[in-house]
DNA sequence: ATTCTTTTTATATCACGATATAATTTTATC
DNA sequence: GATAAAATTATATCGTGATATAAAAAGAAT
């Protein structure tokens, strides 16, 4: 599947070029707290020619879209580092809260990267599948669900936390509910497909 | 609570002349398919000048989702003239429909007014409890329903019902696929709530 | 080394959203 | 009706995102 040809010098140019972009607009959405900074001011950051970025991402909100798959990326990554224990109820829900302290670290920021992703674009923006493997992560291979329901439960899970998030960035939801939020979304989501004993924890907790 | 105290002169003038803007930019939005109208355009259509809805809105985004809380306004409005028999399962099915065949009837127009919500603005954008009360009322006095789950789960239907949406307005969700896809994602917000019997009858619905 | 192709750059230009200002019109009050 | 207050207007201006163009630089191929 993964290609393994190895990258041309020019191709390898490309994505540094393209990192030195991103981590520039990631420092500029750091000091601003808001994505009212200038293609102009980001050249600048970046080191390259004001034309530079357009050619390699087309446009600002793309280069947004770019920032947020990595926001998904790196839920994954420590995800995968802390490895946590129990079955998919657990997995999922310590997804929430593992997601849900990421964008907490850099509120300001991660409001405008992912805020990007919910404006009508000319292509799919691809982001629903990596959010969905992302939950399936949490679910995979393991016990605690009744039925096939795995692969749905995906979908439905990166649904409400999606929804959530999207009030988080209209300032509806506080910095400070946003954890218990996402994680209510999820026992709300898990509530029907646990068995009986289970059902009662969770109820209980919302 | 509501306030009936005799509308000024100056205050009806005032609403007339939102809808004046809001109207003109339904219909830019109509013909464009996108949200690519200058304000320019806007004021020209509207028939007042261009500072106008500046004025009155704000911002371009302010007009978008002022937009936006007129179409849950409609969805409600149609809600409550269909009235849809059953149980509190049925009602929240019932909404879901009636809620995206409105979306579909002008799939870029809608788009483009919802998306707006998804940007991160200065103050709390007040949809939600819009949003939350619109689940309310297809959830509201009736049975069907385990414990007080009411409330909680008005919030977890918007906020899966956002996801849904936002997902749809990037492209990663065709208009073929919507009506499917809210409806499913409020079975399985339903499903922790429902008895055994109804229980099975929504699993099998997934 | 030299050529050829691709990429990056500087520069100019465009329409846009937004704001400030002052003139004008509309509404309320006496 | 005259006057004060408030809203609306036309106009000018600013920095922006985006695009086009041609020059410059970098890499690949022979």
């Amino acid at each position: 599947m993964t290609d393994h040809t190895p990258p041309s010098l020019r191709e390898r140019n490309r994505q540094l070029a393209r990192n030195v972009v991103l981590d520039a607009a990631e420092r500029l959405l750091r000091v601003d707290g808001s994505i009212d900074f200038s293609m102009r001011a980001l050249a600048a950051e970046a080191g390259v020619g004001f034309a530079t970025p357009f050619n390699h991402f087309g446009s600002k909100n793309a280069i947004m879209q770019a920032l947020s798959a990595r926001v998904i990326d790196r839920m994954a990554e420590r995800f995968r580092a802390e490895a946590p224990a129990g079955d998919a109820v657990d997995r999922v829900l310590a997804m929430t809260r593992i997601a849900a302290a990421l964008l907490l670290e850099q509120p300001e920021v991660y409001k405008a990267v992912v805020g990007s992703l919910g404006v009508a674009g000319p292509s799919p923006s691809a982001v629903m599948p990596k959010s969905r493997s992302l939950w399936a992560l949490a679910l995979a291979e393991t016990a605690g669900l009744a039925g096939d329901a795995r692969t749905t439960l995906a979908s439905h899970l990166a649904f409400g936390f999606r929804g959530c998030l999207s009030f988080w960035i209209a300032g509806d939801i506080g910095d400070d509910d946003l954890t218990e939020t996402v994680r209510a979304n999820a026992t709300v989501c898990l509530l029907g497909f646990v068995d009986t004993a289970r059902r009662e924890e969770l109820l209980a907790s919302l």
